[in-house]
RNA sequence: GUGAGAGUAGCUCAGCUGGUUAGAGCACCAGAUUGUGGUUCUGGGGGUCGCGGGUUCGAAUCCCGUCUUUCACCCCA
């Protein structure tokens, strides 16, 4: 019986390992150093926990299941409950500001298609217990520092911003009623996806004020947040909104990156739980969907059963951003071939119980170390030696049964030298 | 959930107006090479042509169904 793999996974042979485990270092490594902490929690948690923020819709794209008590599980489809659900257990007890991260292995029973996979990675970055812009611009920061070290530039990507608190400000001086807001959220969001006279007719459906309309459209148009206010009135609340963007582009042009980002109204994130600054990383030709999406959701906590407390973050997905870097060629020169350190070759068959002591001998080193199985010439296990990518070869022979020496013979050059087999093992120490 | 395309060797594909025993490149294995690899040459293994049914003297090829998969829509935490 032959048994397929499942629908939307991937199997990770060796060179696929080699990608994944790349990334995910590169994920890693950029958290550390932009002083954040790692965490991780379970695999599964209760239904219930993916059911207070989110529809039937999001429910019906889990996997859940049913343990032997009866009890409702579903395999986290995202990390952000489980994070506020940590947080809010230990609140009293953690130094803040909260920098956490995490690259959490998730599952979404969603159609598989380009970039979207049912099971797939995600690196996720959070900052907790502070609620001022440079908290967003540092989390922008991070994801741009993580894509500009793998050798995208801003001629690849861009980060564009927008704030959830702007839009709900600029469209209540439209006039706006605050209950149409989250219908507006919907629609705007689509504006980018969609050809322009559909989204003039569905605007218009949902705000039949012609001028407010218009007025909406010139907003959604702007590229500077400089000109907001030909748009609309700068009452004090959009103010504070306008101030708020411009330290965190302020704060990104301090870091660096400021030829990577760019304000776009167009940004919205669905139905999110999002308050503040909202932002994501698109290609820049626009063909792929979104390498990475954050923002700022200060009453998550709240709503999880915890205090009110700010909070801000981002998460990347791998399969957007491996079709990406696979298309930039950043891939295959970057993540790093299989390597071995020696590969112990025999010149005749009677030489084999040496080989497999200086191999044990080489492996307790710390050193990786193989060897043949079979008892072919030396020019096979050369070959053999070559296609494992190994830097030395030990090549055992007969001056090693008249003097106790090995011939080491380095791959790249070519070059080979003799030397006795324990001055040799002690030089290498260990590792 | 809706729509479109695709399923032939491990991979990428050719073959398709029905006609001997279904092919190529790459990959894999072996030999050329009994103390020297990457290159090269030679050979080899590997297929229920996704599956089921139908038409036919004869089906990888035509028809129907089905499954899988890719892409797009919905959705996107």
């Amino acid at each position: 019986m032959k048994i397929p793999p499942v629908k939307g996974t991937r199997d990770f042979y060796p060179p696929e390992m080699a990608r994944r485990n790349w990334i995910i270092d590169g994920w890693k490594s950029v958290s550390i150093r932009n002083g954040f902490e790692e965490y991780d929690g379970p695999i599964f948690e209760y239904l219930k926990m993916y059911q207070v923020k989110s529809g039937d819709e999001i429910v019906e794209q889990l996997f859940s299941l049913q343990d032997r008590g009866g009890r409702d599980l579903a395999i986290r489809p995202e990390i952000t409950p489980t994070l506020a659900r940590m947080v809010n257990q230990q609140i009293n007890s953690l130094p803040r500001p909260i920098k956490w991260f995490s690259v959490p292995r998730l599952c979404r029973a969603e159609r598989p298609q380009k970039g979207r996979l049912r099971e797939f990675f995600q690196w996720n970055i959070d900052i907790i217990g502070i609620d001022s812009p440079e908290a967003d611009a540092e989390v922008i920061f991070t994801s741009l520092d993580y894509l500009r070290r793998v050798g995208l530039t801003a001629a690849d990507v861009r980060a564009k911003i927008s704030s959830r608190r702007l839009l709900a400000s600029v469209l209540r001086g439209i006039g706006i009623d605050e209950g149409r807001l989250d219908g507006m959220y919907a629609l705007l969001d689509k504006k980018a996806k969609l050809p322009a006279d559909t989204f003039d007719a569905m605007l218009a459906e949902q705000v039949p004020d012609k001028g407010q309309a218009a007025r909406i459209s010139d907003f959604m148009a702007l590229d500077s947040i400089h000109e907001i206010q030909r748009v609309v009135a700068l009452g004090d609340e959009i103010r504070v909104a306008i101030e708020q963007m411009q330290n965190v582009f302020a704060t990104l042009e301090l870091m660096g990156v400021a030829d990577y980002c760019a304000f776009d109204p167009t940004i919205v994130r669905g139905l999110a739980y999002y308050t503040g600054v909202v932002f994501e990383i698109h290609d820049i030709v626009g063909e792929l969907r979104a390498i990475c999406g954050g923002g700022r959701y200060d009453n998550l906590l709240r709503d999880f059963g915890g205090p009110s407390i700010p909070a801000t973050g981002m998460g990347m997905g791998d399969c957007v951003l491996e079709i990406l870097l696979h298309q930039k060629g950043l891939l295959d020169s970057q993540v790093p071939r299989r390597r071995l350190d020696y590969f112990v070759a025999c010149a005749d068959g009677a030489f084999t119980k040496a080989m497999y002591s200086v191999a044990a001998r080489l492996r307790a080193c710390g050193r990786s170390a193989n060897f043949s199985y079979k008892l072919g010439g030396l020019s096979k296990q050369l070959k053999e030696a070559s296609s494992q990518n190994a830097s030395r070869c030990i090549i055992i022979g007969q001056e090693y049964l008249d003097r106790q020496e090995l011939v080491v013979k380095d791959m790249t050059s070519g070059e080979q030298t003799q030397i006795h087999v324990d001055r040799f093992l002690s030089e290498l120490g260990t590792t």
